[in-house]
DNA sequence: ATGCTTTATGAAAGCGATTTCAACCGCATT
DNA sequence: AATGCGGTTGAAATCGCTTTCATAAAGCAT
């Protein structure tokens, strides 16, 4: 049996203080021209990259943190870490911040405000550079204060402040685009599912359906207005209920996709074919939406960008300047679920 | 204007040594007692928990990685974030590991074998405590090299080792009953849309349903079996391909949902119902497979349960146990996409 | 030359924990 | 009464890096 060695991949520990000393310099020294902190001769400076090399030294981000207070981690909140749409600005997050030597550190609130502020202080005593919040539930204050320590982003809502950056995407317009696309199509009766009100986004894109439908004067018809949770069934239930309330419509919104499948289903179930029986609109545009049967006409929203825009403006952020990242607007996906009414 | 004071909320730094000097014993007893490392006379045991209590004193993790080693911080590698299949498991992950103090930290390695060493590394980098890999695609051997130096699960193939635990899921079982489904109503001429060849599972789900048409005295037809890489577009590429060579099926059974799904829209494009016209079988269970028209009858697979195994085993194995894990054997979930054979 | 501001560098002091080491105490042993 | 031992406790070293602080060298004006 061959003597256990040290193999070459095996990640011994090489520290800064092995390469301060193979290179013949200080670690001072060493330090400062892993950060840039100081000019350093370029002799120096060779010779230490040349020593970094050799060794294969890699500087321990713990160490670090705990000595300059940087961990080069940001702390993501998020609301689902297996929902489709935040999925998506995971991946965005990951992508923006990775070749800038960040990782992010998501944790998990599940849309509860006792949950979300727990998972910011287990964040904090993780030391992370900064915060990314998506659609958070906590207040303006609350954020604003942590604002004063710790760079922070956040989405879903208009805010400003020292260190504190928000980008926000034009629900309204999007949901006023979806109804007008409809009232294009010839529809008149357009049943609508609410997401929970307690999201600010499910309120905007509610007064997005009513005001396309007062500008092409169409009255609002409260009975096809039902209640739903986001949630597959809820859109499911809420279009059962409809039927069931034999109040007459030819279209549906649903406040996003995942409701507008379980309308889907339950049209289904009740024999109505989409869209010759009835149109149905969603919102979000989620991957799968491009692959159900017929394929959802909805109002892309770019997750995937918005981690990404929010990942750079939390870099933009910690490296003191403006951040100028801005939505990009609400654009309409019309597909097979949406056709003109028959006349 | 009020002066800024230092409010209640603002995580002012609370550090060990300030416990100390409020209960007055030493910095060693405290971290003796936050650590149970050695026996500590119960009455300085109370007065350091109400002087914890009274300061809100939380542990700084990134000290106590330099100092003792552990973060605390146990690295997922994953191959998407934002796959509805992972988002789930990692969901399980974090479920488990939060409750023990761990907190995950993810990274996703897209299918690359490349970025999945350097993922390690950054994790590496990071001194997480532990290591979970989910479905990696890195040898065996490169595994137990580390292994040596780190805990670490994996999913998705067989293997064992000091300090290594594999979790693997019946890919062979369950395509074998989807097969056998079909099978029992009345298909015989049953395509499969193959999944990558790269991915082990998919091999295997192939295998599941050679075996199960051999095992009913089905001879396997080479055209009916086409090749996928198990997104949505290669399902529906797939089913395209199918018809146009007008070799007869009756039934189809997609390695993974998401290919079924793109099969489902091109059976859709052409005219065909499901189930009335061809059956339609996939395996995960994903989500929205219950949410799409039909439902699709499916294979179930734990995605969530695989998460919380994977980590409950880490955290067996951080405590030197001996991880009792066991995947829950595959179910078949007969839903609305299949049915009899009409005769 | 003299004095004074810069500039490059190293020594040393943290950062906030853990852990080793040694001292101390009390109690059983001979 | 002397020795020894397990159990508590605190002082101090340590983890690997950053960052003051001090110092020596260099540049510049007078």
């Amino acid at each position: 049996m061959k003597p256990k060695r040290i193999g070459k991949d095996s990640t011994q520990i090489v520290t800064l203080e092995m390469v301060a000393k193979e290179s013949g310099v200080s670690p001072s020294t060493v330090s400062r021209i892993l950060n840039g902190t100081a000019t350093v001769s370029e002799e120096k400076k060779k010779s230490v990259d040349a020593a970094i090399h050799k060794l294969g030294f890699v500087p321990n981000p713990v160490a670090r943190g705990l000595a300059g207070g940087r961990t080069l981690s940001i702390g993501v909140v998020t609301q689902a870490l297996d929902s489709p749409f935040y999925g998506a600005a995971l991946r965005g997050i990951e992508d923006e911040l990775d070749p800038a030597g960040y990782s992010p550190l998501f944790v998990s609130a599940h849309w509860d405000q006792t949950s979300e502020v727990r998972c910011i202080d287990i964040l904090r005593s993780r030391r992370v550079d900064g915060l990314i919040l998506l659609n958070g539930r906590m207040t303006d204050n609350a954020l604003k204060n942590i604002a004063k320590n710790l760079p922070v982003v956040v989405t879903g809502r208009q805010l400003k402040g020292p260190g504190l950056f928000a980008l926000q995407f034009d629900n309204f317009a999007g949901a006023f685009q979806a109804t007008q696309h409809l009232i294009q199509l010839g529809h008149r009766r357009i049943a609508f599912i609410a997401g929970d009100p307690e999201h600010p986004d499910a309120t905007e894109r509610f007064k997005g359906y009513t005001s396309a439908l007062k500008a092409a004067n169409i009255a609002l018809d409260p009975n096809l207005v039902v209640p739903g949770q986001y949630h597959e069934i809820s859109g499911l239930l809420a279009v059962d209920r409809l039927l069931a309330s034999r109040h007459q419509f030819t279209a549906i919104f649903a406040a996003n996709d995942q409701m507008a499948f379980g309308a889907a289903l339950s049209l289904h179930r009740h024999s109505l074919r989409i869209p010759d029986d009835v149109s149905l609109m969603g919102f979000d545009d989620l991957a799968n939406s491009l692959y159900c049967v017929p394929p959802l006409s909805t109002v892309h929203q770019p997750a995937y960008e918005l981690g990404r825009l929010a990942a750079a403006s939390m870099l933009q952020l910690l490296t003191a300047q403006k951040p100028t990242a801005v939505m990009p607007a609400p654009v309409l996906i019309a597909r097979e679920s949406t056709r003109r009414m028959r006349t």
